[in-house]
DNA sequence: AAACAGGCTTAATGTAGTTTAAGATTTGAG
DNA sequence: CTCAAATCTTAAACTACATTAAGCCTGTTT
């Protein structure tokens, strides 16, 4: 079952007792999505936290000259949701689409905020789950301002081999913010050495 | 008291009650620190959770080129931590430096911890801030790939006009991540206009 | 008053990455 | 299997930004 997935995951930070296992079961929906499907579009609200269990998803923004940014890909296990406009129930700006046929389990903002009042353990648990991920973009960040393409098309080697089947080269290349062409050129170069 | 100014700041997210504010101001400790002093060096660990009541910080990286790249200022109301060494206890990439003279609230990890395992609230509360600074955060790598520098500048100016005054150029280049000489540039074009 | 230092500007030159456009290769739908 | 669409590569011209180095203010030290 799907959930499993979800409950395995949670398990890693906290422990479930039968009640909440029960909970969880009965307030999140399962989705199948196919590639190339939206789970968020600019100008809607994001409604749900999604959490991936199979598949794959970029979340990227178009900028006003039509190029898209990647903010980050989503596999198994994963998160992905437009945290600001969630809280803040204004209109998105990013897009959450499928690269690959996904499955994802769904938890609307009023379920989300069942288990926080009701189990305050789901707070910690996402306080700390969100706090690894600023980490993260902190360093991306830091990266972005220090390092040449090059280097960061190697990190991203390092950081994420298992992506580099999955994904095709415009992608990566929007992920570390050069465009294709660019990407190409590192390539060679670096299949020269 | 300082000590006010951090329950202010908290209130703004939860009630506390009398027990809640006792064990706060039992259980930090208040600072000042001059000008160019730090509150964290590469290579120490991060040990506080830093509020800041009065004065203004940078957090910055040094690359190996010998550059510095500010990742945040933080005036007052505002937190300045490592989370990621301060979570690992591993040494820190980044510095913490005054940019003025400051006072500020530092918490210990181990008193962190009893706020968390005592009163729940923190972790909500902690999530509620690190959720806000995650989705800034977000925004500014997106603006980084898709924006000019001078575009860059200009929304800084819109965030942040307080720190214009109290900044010198060469750290506001260093926060949109581009020479100071370039943001000169930019500077007299504007002016042009 | 002279000397010095920190921060700001200007301008010449250098370079990482973009743009455009064309051809080669792979993928996928029917 | 086939054809169209998507992806990948190559190369030349171009642009945004970096580097270097010199000169200028303003405030501070002696």
């Amino acid at each position: 079952m799907e959930i499993e997935t979800l409950i395995m995951h949670f398990k890693a930070y906290l422990s479930l007792n039968e009640e909440e296992i029960q909970e969880l079961s009965s307030r999140v929906s399962i989705r199948t999505i196919k590639r190339r499907q939206f789970l968020l579009s600019e100008g809607e609200k994001c409604k749900h936290y999604n959490f991936v269990v199979s598949g794959c998803f970029k979340m990227y923004k178009i900028d006003p000259a039509g190029k898209e940014h990647n903010l980050l890909f989503a596999c198994e296990n994963e998160w992905v949701t437009d945290i600001g406009s969630f809280h803040t129930e204004k209109p998105s700006e990013l897009y959450i689409e499928a690269i690959e046929p996904s499955t994802v389990i769904q938890i609307k903002k009023e379920d989300l905020l069942f288990f926080y009042m009701n189990y305050p353990k789901f707070d910690r648990n996402f306080r700390v789950i969100i706090e690894d991920k600023f980490v993260e973009l902190q360093n991306r960040l830091l990266q972005t301002f220090s390092s040449t393409a090059e280097e960061r098309y190697l990190s991203f080697l390092d950081q994420y081999p298992h992506l580099l089947q999955r994904l095709p080269n415009t992608q990566i290349a929007s992920y570390i913010g050069i465009t294709p062409e660019f990407l190409s050129r590192i390539r060679k170069e670096l299949s020269r050495k």
